[in-house]
DNA sequence: CAAGTTCAATCAAACGATTGAACAAGTCAA
DNA sequence: TTGACTTGTTCAATCGTTTGATTGAACTTG
């Protein structure tokens, strides 16, 4: 029941772990997938193992069991955001203009956007992470402290900045939490989205119209909201 | 394998049906509500009956099966939404003002979060219609049929009346998936919400709080968008 | 009594977990 | 260099449990 075996002290407690290889990494990847696709119950230790090439026998070794295999995923889902946003979201420098916030939190919207949209990790990761925060309150813990709260207090900082409210507002909570759930129901709702716009998937163009239209919501919002 | 069998001619096509009532009825509401919460496959026959107060045996008569029973909430799902929002959208009168379109948006929108985020059907029917989204597309057609086209439709036509666009153009028909986007966040993501919020789950207070940001977002957008 | 409905009991299939054998790679005495 | 031993990992086979479905008897109602 070993985990990973630390040879030496860890020299940089804030640095993003490697991602996980071998066996261990396969079964973590099918587990991303197929939990996400179609739930934690509906899916077997047996697909989970040929999903992963291997037996079924390696996700009790690796993890336990399934409930461990599903708590690695959910920490690899962490570890992968550390690692494309970044270990720690920087401490806002006292003079950044407000433009400069607006931009920023501008350019991090349509970061988001491509991650979201496009092809890669941003097809399972949030079909798994709801999943999880429909769910089981236990592993949402993890969700919200490693990847959420952070990353939700930076973004609460910038649009503080940017309009000129105290970003520790429930005001600015709600209107950052507002703007990302915009973002994010275009990738859980994509089914739907599609079908009604009429398109074949996101490609970059469609990719690009959504961008717009969500950064229009954002601009809005902030040249609009209360003037200091 | 009998649905439920019409004695005499439907005398309206667009009129909302009755709710199920009996053990049929007990077990669509016990389904609507295990299956938002834990899933499909998370939720045995047993436990249905359980909850429905009834026997096992029952899931075959009424509905051939579980899957049955599934698809038999599907259609609750969308009898509830015609019970709420009326039969039909009614058709938009050409003497609309902007003023009046943009008005009927924000009752709406109200109308909607306070559904959403109130006690009641507002809590497992999200829940519920999330999984069926994210999984089966064989369901989502009857989803997205029934439920979310027409109403989509009417609200792209009030949002270009608002705004004095094209209530068919593709840019309509995002700002009112985004709008909604922000609305649906704040029932999937309650958790970490009220956990971010410091709030207790939503109280008359907390649902005023998010009403107030997503009209301000909502006016922002519209006033700001090509003035008529 | 007859149709509609619910009951306890039971079935085969699939589930997660476990087991001991088998394999690969490294260690060390001779 | 060799051969035995250890450690880490994967394998096929099997365990007891739970699953959805089915069955025939028992109930309710008109």
């Amino acid at each position: 029941m070993s985990d990973a075996p630390p040879p030496d002290a860890d020299p940089d407690p804030g640095a993003v772990p490697p991602a996980p290889t071998g066996t261990r990494g396969a079964l973590i990847r099918a587990g991303l997938r197929l939990f996400g696709k179609t739930g934690f119950a509906a899916t077997s230790t047996r697909e989970l193992a040929e999903a992963a090439g291997t037996n079924v026998a390696s996700i009790a070794y690796h993890f336990g069991g399934k409930d461990g295999l599903r708590r690695a995923c959910v920490e690899e889902v962490a570890r992968r955001f550390q690692a494309v946003l970044g270990p720690d979201p920087a401490p806002l420098p006292d003079d950044l203009p407000a433009a400069a916030a607006h931009a920023r939190l501008a350019f991090l919207t349509t970061a988001m956007v491509r991650f979201l949209l496009g092809r890669g990790d941003g097809e399972e990761v949030p079909a798994f992470l709801l999943r999880e925060v429909l769910g089981e309150p236990v592993l949402l813990d993890i969700v919200y402290d490693r990847v959420i709260a952070p990353r939700h207090a930076d973004l609460c900082a910038l649009w503080g900045r940017a309009s000129g409210q105290d970003p520790d507002s429930p005001a600015v909570r709600l209107a950052v939490f507002a703007h990302l759930g915009q973002i994010l129901y275009f990738r859980l709702g994509a089914a739907i989205v599609t079908r009604r716009m009429g398109w074949d998937g996101y490609g970059p163009a469609e990719i690009a119209a959504v961008e717009a239209r969500i950064l229009a919501t954002l601009n809005a919002a902030l040249s609009r909201g209360d003037p200091p």
